[in-house]
DNA sequence: AAGTCGTGGTT
DNA sequence: TAACCAAGACT
């Protein structure tokens, strides 16, 4: 029987381990509430597997209890402003996102009634979800037995079975290994048990082995150092760039802001004017690229640091006039914005930064 | 298919 | 402290 099989036994005993040891988390549903019949909201999945791509559960718990409580149905983010999205999303970096998700959320509205796919096929189809979201909202909201497969299962699978293929080429065949191991009866909470063990106990760096709930059949814990899985390819070093930010502030206490392009860096996200960011050490990060002209004076550097680059900005300050702005020099119009508002605006931290290394009680409460 | 895309916490 | 990297997707 599939039951005596080394595999199935090691399913069973993750199982058991995630009923006594799972995290609790705001979108989640619990093993014992969803023994008595509790089910999961697909948008909740949904909504938190976007969250949470690349991105920590800490960060993400408070974002998710905003989105829910400005949007709370698919419905209703469809419905939203693009902009207020992208608003309420500042600071938790990956803007693309913020984007694909509004566009999901007006397709499943749109195009599915206003009830997402429950298909890993269909899923994967919408904006913004792949291969790790598709299977993952399959599993946990639609009972599917998919094979999921995130960096905390990338750890778990790759030193069970002691895998030297190096990520990425691994994923094909660690997805199989994985897809092996997820039993039809509660595949949703297999999948988070997977990726608790991964938080928890296989961590990247001294892992728990003498925790593990499933040990005797980890080929790395027996024949290599499990810390060393998985194999992965170095990473190139991150170059240094260089720019210049302009705070302009004017008689009323306002910020000159304006918006960057759709696509691309900080894509739909609000900024300050500045220089563009380059490697180059001369005049374009000089002051000589103010956007209009005032007695700019240098406030000091913020240094920033993004997935593929650093940069160090030159951040300078100027009272100036409101009528003294002209649109020719800054290219884009933007618009004055009261600092008591500041906080509720499309503002990426690096921007948020910038503006407080020139006025630093610009975001202060009030 | 290798590069692009943020931020903050941990070690 | 500098490196690592977190429930990846898209081009």
């Amino acid at each position: 029987m599939m039951r005596d099989l080394p595999q199935a036994a090691s399913a069973a005993l993750l199982l058991e381990w995630y009923d006594r040891h799972h995290r609790d988390l705001p979108w989640r549903v619990p093993p014992a509430a969803a023994r008595k019949g509790a089910v999961a909201d697909p948008y909740r999945v949904w909504l938190s597997e976007v969250m949470l791509q690349q991105t920590t559960v800490q960060a993400v718990k408070a974002y998710f209890e905003k989105f829910l409580a400005l949007w709370p149905t698919v419905g209703d983010l469809a419905a939203a402003d693009t902009e207020d999205v992208m608003k309420a999303w500042a600071g938790l970096g990956y803007y693309a996102r913020a984007r694909n998700l509004k566009k999901c959320a007006e397709a499943v509205a749109r195009d599915h009634g206003g009830r997402f796919p429950d298909s890993e096929e269909g899923l994967k189809a919408l904006p913004g979800i792949g291969d790790y979201t598709a299977a993952a909202i399959a599993a946990i909201a639609f009972n599917r037995a998919s094979a999921v497969l995130d960096g905390n299962v990338e750890r778990v699978i790759s030193r069970l079975h002691a895998v030297e293929t190096p990520l990425p080429a691994a994923k094909p065949e660690m997805r199989a290994l994985v897809q092996a191991l997820t039993p039809a009866d509660r595949p949703g909470d297999f999948a988070q048990a997977m990726m608790d063990l991964g938080a928890t106990i296989c961590t990247p760096k001294r892992p728990a082995c003498s925790l593990c709930p499933i040990p005797t059949d980890c080929r790395a814990l027996k024949t290599a150092d499990p810390e060393t899985f998985p194999r992965k390819a170095a990473k190139k070093e991150k170059p240094l760039r260089l720019g210049a930010a302009f705070v302009a502030v004017d008689g009323l206490e306002a910020v000159y802001l304006r918006k960057r392009p759709e696509t691309g860096l900080l894509g739909g996200m609000t900024e300050v004017p500045g220089t563009d960011w380059t490697s180059r050490r001369d005049g374009d990060t000089s002051i000589d690229a103010h956007p209009f002209p005032a007695e700019w004076e240098p406030c000091g550097t913020v240094n920033h640091v993004f997935t593929h680059f650093e940069l160090h900005l030159s951040v300078f300050r100027a009272r100036v006039g409101r009528a003294d702005v002209g649109e020719a020099r800054t290219g884009t119009s933007g618009w004055w914005e009261p600092l008591a508002s500041l906080r509720a605006q499309a503002l990426p931290t690096v921007m948020k930064k910038a503006i407080a290394k020139a006025i630093p009680h610009a975001f202060e409460a009030g």
